[in-house]
DNA sequence: CGCGACGTTGATTTGCCTCAACGATTGTGG
DNA sequence: CCACAATCGTTGAGGCAAATCAACGTCGCG
């Protein structure tokens, strides 16, 4: 059965850092479960455990937490290629305080934490890609989180088209506002800055 | 041989997440290095790997990095009765980003990697407490910043003086500042608010 | 078509910073 | 132990980034 382009998407991130031999990615093609959902639809929702960890092939999510005074804030998002999970609740099976919700339709795979336990045992290389790509995305939440703390919206933003080409276009602004932690008019008035230079 | 009043400290701090027997709890006290130092003095310099995990027993220290404006940016404080280590430094042997530094003369034990490689295999009970204290550290960091992002100083401000009650007293205001990441100026007039409510 | 979500713009306000000046406290070398 | 320097806390004036509030135009969608 010749693999689908979603499975090649996915075994080409996989294999950014490890490599598995065509058996070991056969196997782990037999234990992603091919799912899709609806804008505005749920992956994960706050105080549910998180039993899954999501591999987005197409469309977007965001990652979000409501704050104390029931502001919506965004932590990430994911687009095509690439991975979302709750780390903390996944691996304490602790409820989280993370929601996860489609903004596009959206497909994607999804492994979970039983396929995680197999995959240990069978396929020993997948606990380094497994301890890798967990130990990139703390760093990165990290390293957005401190950057918050010490930049300024308008440096913000610039990471965020660095960091998400293109998604600027395709979703909401107050999404893009939230994700930035400044309020939609605010942002409308920083993107007003670059569109008026061009002109 | 009686046991210290510091040894009695860290002994029941222990008890909180887990019991060892008393011949367990011994034989944990044979791997505890005891040592002191003074205000200014470092426990971890950035750019070092953290090889101990640190429990102050008494005077205080703060955990800082520097951000790209130079600032010193405090972390956390710890002060009696209360452990501090860079995990990320410590468990996957990698260079520091924070430092360590005393604020005033400190007593403290030490627990080295290995020691906790010897307290795994001979005191199972162990690996408990350390997994059980590390998750609240990691979870109490993710919700400081987290706070960091959505509350005023004035909020951050109580925060603290709930989290480390007293402390306020003893250190200079301009590490309170620093904490709460506004500048000492700033830090005074929201002072300035309270102590001129109370006359 | 009409309604609701979204984006934009302007006026005003607020939270916090910067800079400068000044006492008070602390620490240190002579 | 004193004298002087350094550090620290406070206060005030002024400024800037970003929030708030209100009004209005524009889509997309039922």
């Amino acid at each position: 059965m010749l693999p689908t382009l979603h499975e090649e998407l996915i075994a080409s991130n996989i294999s950014r850092y490890s490599s598995l031999s065509t058996a070991e990615m056969a196997y782990f093609m037999t234990l992603l479960e091919t799912r899709s959902i609806r804008k505005k639809e749920y992956l994960l929702r706050a105080g549910e455990v998180c039993r899954y960890d999501y591999f987005i092939t197409k469309g977007c999510v965001k990652v979000c937490f409501t704050d104390e005074k029931e502001n919506e804030r965004i932590m990430k998002f994911a687009t095509e290629n690439s991975w979302v999970i709750d780390l903390e609740s996944f691996l304490n099976n602790k409820p989280s305080s993370f929601y996860i919700q489609a903004i596009e339709d959206t497909e994607y795979f999804r492994l979970s934490q039983s396929s995680y336990r197999l995959l240990y045992k069978v396929v020993p290389q997948f606990e380094k890609f497994s301890i890798e790509h967990w130990r990139n995305g703390f760093i990165a939440l990290h390293q957005r989180i401190m950057q918050n703390l010490s930049m300024s919206a308008e440096e913000r933003y610039q990471l965020f088209k660095n960091k998400y080409p293109g998604l600027e276009q395709r979703i909401p602004q107050k999404l893009v506002a939230s994700y930035l932690g400044v309020t939609p008019e605010f942002m409308g008035k920083l993107r007003g800055k670059y569109t008026a230079q061009l002109s």
